[in-house]
DNA sequence: ACATTCGGGACGGCCCGTTCCT
DNA sequence: AGGAACGGGCCGTCCCGAATGT
């Protein structure tokens, strides 16, 4: 009956599919709650407010970050591909759900980054981490001469997050699976450019 | 007094400030009118719901698209040099507080499209007409030969409109017009590699 | 059906009677609402939040004893049987249901002095008015020579009012009307000692 | 660790702060815990519901009452002033921060008074017992003497307890001891009406 | 017995988009 | 075009049992 840690992830699940859906604002903690069977009582007892459930919500999503992208790419001999095989991975491995709910991520980042400044700086810190964790893929190509000496990792890093998270708004937008893949695939000719 | 032109326009244009600092959602219609002299029934005057009013922002943002990015691109010999110059001109002409609120349309795209069927048409609507506008400077580039024959007009578009909304987001969570810039040179290198 | 003046009226004095009856924090304004045929809506239109409505609450109690209290007393040339009459008639004037709910201004005094602090201040205001009155008609007694010279006009005025405040609530929490008139009588002796 | 007494007399104290400051209703069992380093369960162990807490809260006033008030008037052979000289040790002896809290028997009586019947006669009683003492050592006097036989000591009791918790009450709402003292000679002059 | 952690419901105040009547 | 009124929803918080140790 009592599993406070049962309970508190699948406020976090449930939390986690309707800001997906909705975005954080319009998810109201009701409807979050309908999807458990669990009351405000519960949701009271393991976050103080809703923001809280919301920065715990970018917790869960840095830890799946860090393993779906970073993890992959440490000690890589060649960035590249390795990079460009995490990319196709987590296109191809979106369902067609996740394509139409765009990233989660990016969706927090755009709803909220004006309007809460902690909400901003959480998601900030995690999107650091993210490009800080491919542009030392991409360093680590340049020490072995993987990677193109002239370019800055750093920057190329931040574009290419900022190039998938536009692809995925896109074809979000669009609810096109097949232009999420067009874009992709361009976003691999810019990859292939960092080659050495 | 009664100019039914100007109150219009007055409540269009608190309403897209508003919405652009806060999204569609959060931008109350009481705050929307604060910034204009009028009430309520003034806006359900002219705009029969919070929807539609919306909707003719849509309109508005499409318009300045076509002036800004369409327009200059119209029969011009060498469509990677404008494109890259449009671009240019784009970012850099963004005040502080612009880069700091982002893109209106990828705002509108990001924070409506699994909401709202009718907005998400509407959006992907102005983002069509944009990507085809795009696509086709670069079409009539690869008939003159000043851009690459082997490459998909449609699919770069889609990817130069993704990208450069990815790094106007991204810009905007980080608050830093420095990493636009830094985002806006890596896309320039891949549009240069669309070069013929 | 529309007419403003009607709809804050009945507000008004819906939330009279439930603040007597029930504290401010206990009245509920959906308890108030209940009591007019009147919505949400309705309420917030009039008054941008509870405690607007306390402060108007406030603004009527203060209008009820300027007219009870102090125009009474105005240019009497005994003040002291003056006040002793108007005491009497304030005390007789009450029904069952008025003395067991105890005084409207001492109950706001006694449960938000130390909540709120703009309160307090306004019911001190109130209170003041008050006593100055009383104190300004006592002051005149002893130019006539009615009042002893010998006592300070504002102290006894306070007094009287303590004294008056505490004897409703003695009465208040007894239930007794009875109690009441004991009390009263005997504060009519402690004026009677202000003859000169 | 598990010191029953001390906890439950904990609990205590820390309600009697809350309550008195902020009042039965206003203060939550939330902070009433966060003065101990208790929880939920503690109290509830102790005290079936937030009600036997106010019940137990008024025990202990009503010992204070009698050890500071009717233990000094017993056996006294005049009891007017040893009346006032308890009255001026009453009042003189509150910190600044007990004038500005009013006093805790008035708080309660007048916030729930009508509210709550069991509560309303549990404090009548209390008063009863104040009044009663007084009384007795005023008829005490008569029988001595030294109290005018044509007053009824019950009344005059009364009388005395509604002053006092008035000018208190008043004190509170105006935040100024200097007030309570103005009163409290007052109160004096019409308890020397009493000496026989 | 004593104390903690966990969860349940129920309102409470606020605020919003909208409609209706001038 | 203005102002009044509507009705519903949201988040917070509160008082309280229930299950669980210790």
């Amino acid at each position: 009956m009592k599993d406070p840690e049962r309970t508190k992830a699948a406020i976090l699940k449930a939390a986690f599919q309707e800001v997906h859906r909705k975005g954080f604002h319009a998810a109201s903690l009701g409807d979050i709650l309908s999807r458990t069977a669990l009351t405000k009582g519960a949701l009271y007892h393991h976050f103080p407010n809703k923001d809280a459930l919301g920065h715990a919500l970018l917790d869960a999503i840095e830890q799946k970050i860090v393993e779906r992208w970073l993890t992959p790419l440490q000690g890589k001999p060649d960035p590249v591909s390795a990079l460009c095989e995490v990319i196709s991975d987590a296109v191809n491995g979106l369902t067609v759900e996740e394509v139409e709910l765009g990233c989660p991520l990016n969706n927090l980042a755009q709803e909220m980054s004006s309007l809460d400044e902690v909400f901003r700086i959480r998601v900030a810190d995690v999107y650091s981490t993210w490009r800080d964790g491919i542009a030392a893929a991409l360093a680590d190509g340049q020490k072995r001469g993987t990677v193109a000496a002239d370019i800055d990792p750093l920057n190329a890093a931040a574009f290419i997050l900022a190039s998938l998270a536009g692809c995925r708004g896109l074809a979000k937008n669009a609810k096109s699976s097949q232009l999420l893949r067009s874009c992709q695939r361009e976003l691999t000719r810019y990859v292939q450019t960092l080659r050495g």
